[in-house]
DNA sequence: ATAATATCTTTACAGTGTCAAGATTGGAGA
DNA sequence: TCTCCAATCTTGACACTGTAAAGATATTAT
C-alpha cells in the first residue's frame, strides 16, 4: 500500500495503464516497458504477473469486453420488451466502437482475438456479447410466440450478430460517425419479422 | 537483372516476400529486416522504395486487395444474372478469408486500414470490393425492375456489405470452416426480395 | 523467528525500425 | 564515349522492444 518496494496492486494497475495507453495512442504504441513505467515500476516487473506480453494483452481484452458487456446489459435491462432490447443492443454494439474507435481494432484486430475462458467452449459461446444476444433473441421468439426451426434460429442469430459486428467494423474502418438507421435495418421485413 | 549490386525489381520482390511471410507466419512476424533478407538484400535497402514500414505494408495490402478483387470479379462475370452474382460474391467474400485466415486480420486489423488511393474519396468508394458490390446491386435492382428510394438503397447495400464482412470477421475469429447457409441468408425475405 | 514464496530490480541479449554516410550502378546529356 | 547525377544498395549506429537470469526485498506461512 505504501510506495515502497511492493506496489500493492500492480496487476490491475498494469491493465488500467494499458487501457489508458490504447485510448490515447492506439495499440501499436503499447509496450510492456511503457506500461511498466506508467506504473512507476521497473521494466521487468510485469513478468511477476503475466508470463507474456500476450497474457497482459489478453487481460486487457477481458477487461474491455467486461466494460462492453456492462453497457449492453444496461440496454437489455432497460428495455420494455425483448424486441426493443435487440434493437438497443444493435445500436449500442455499433455506437460503443464508434465512441472508442481503437477498441475494435484492439479486440478483434490482432492475434489472440478474445481470451478463451475455457478450451471446450466454442468461440461463440465464449464471447459474452454473443451469449447475451442469443438469450435476448430467444426471449424475443418466446415473447412473440414465434416458432422457428433450430436451423432458422441459428441463421437469424448469426445474421443479427454479423450485421451488428460488420457495421461496427465498417464504421471503425471508415472513421465515420455516420448515423445509419439501425432501427430501419432490423425492422421492415428484413431481419426481425 | 544480374545478381550484382542492383536487384532489378526489388520493390515487387519485397511485396511478394512480405505476402509470403504473412501467409506462413502471420503479420506479427513480418519485419522489414526479414523481408529484406528474404530478398537477399541489406536491412536498409527497402528504404529506397518505401519511406516507412507502413508504406510497405500499405503496398502489400493493395496487392492482396487486388487479388481479392480478381476473384470477386470472376464471380460476377461468371454469373448469369445480377442476383446470382450477388449471392456468389457474398459466398466468396467469406470463403476467401476462410481460405486465407491471416488476410482478414492483416487487411482490417491494424492501423493504416486500406491504402487510400485518393484523399477526397470516401472510404466506401475507395474500397474496391464495395464498389463492385454496389454496381452489382444496382444492376440487380434494374434487372428486376425494383424501384427503391435512395435511402432504401443505401440501407440495403450497407446491410449486404455488413453481413458479408461481419460473417468473414466472425469466421476468422472463431477459426472455423463452418459452412453457414449464405444463400439462405440472402434469400427468404431477409435481404433480397 | 525462520523459512519459503511472491514481488520487484538490475543486467544482459537479440531483434526491431530508422537514420546518416558512403559505395555502386545505370542512364541522360555532353 | 565520357561525365556526372540520381537511383539504388551497404554499412554502421542508435534507441526501443520483449524476454530471460540472477539477485534484492517484502509478505506470508510455519
Amino acid at each position: 500500500m505504501s510506495d515502497s518496494y511492493h506496489h500493492g496492486n500492480l496487476r490491475q494497475a498494469l491493465i488500467d495503464a494499458g487501457i489508458k495507453i490504447i485510448n490515447e495512442s492506439g495499440e501499436e504504441s503499447l509496450s510492456l516497458r511503457k506500461v511498466a513505467s506508467a506504473c512507476q515500476v521497473s521494466h521487468a516487473a510485469p513478468y511477476a504477473h503475466f508470463k507474456d506480453k500476450d497474457e497482459l494483452i489478453g487481460a486487457i481484452k477481458s477487461s474491455v469486453t467486461e466494460q462492453f458487456m456492462e453497457e449492453l446489459t444496461e440496454d437489455v435491462n432497460g428495455a420494455s420488451n425483448a424486441e426493443q432490447a435487440l434493437v438497443e443492443m444493435g445500436k449500442h454494439y455499433v455506437s460503443f466502437f464508434i465512441r472508442k474507435p481503437d477498441y475494435f481494432k484492439f479486440l478483434f484486430g490482432s492475434q489472440n482475438v478474445i481470451a478463451h475462458t475455457s478450451p471446450d467452449k466454442s468461440f461463440d459461446e465464449d464471447y459474452p456479447p454473443f451469449v447475451l444476444l442469443k438469450d435476448t433473441y430467444l426471449k424475443y421468439l418466446k415473447e412473440n410466440k414465434l416458432k422457428k426451426s433450430k436451423e432458422e434460429q441459428e441463421i437469424e442469430l448469426l445474421q443479427l450478430w454479423a450485421t451488428a459486428h460488420g457495421l461496427a467494423s465498417i464504421a471503425c474502418m471508415s472513421g465515420v460517425e455516420t448515423t445509419f438507421d439501425w432501427e430501419e435495418m432490423l425492422r421492415g421485413d428484413s431481419l426481425l419479422r
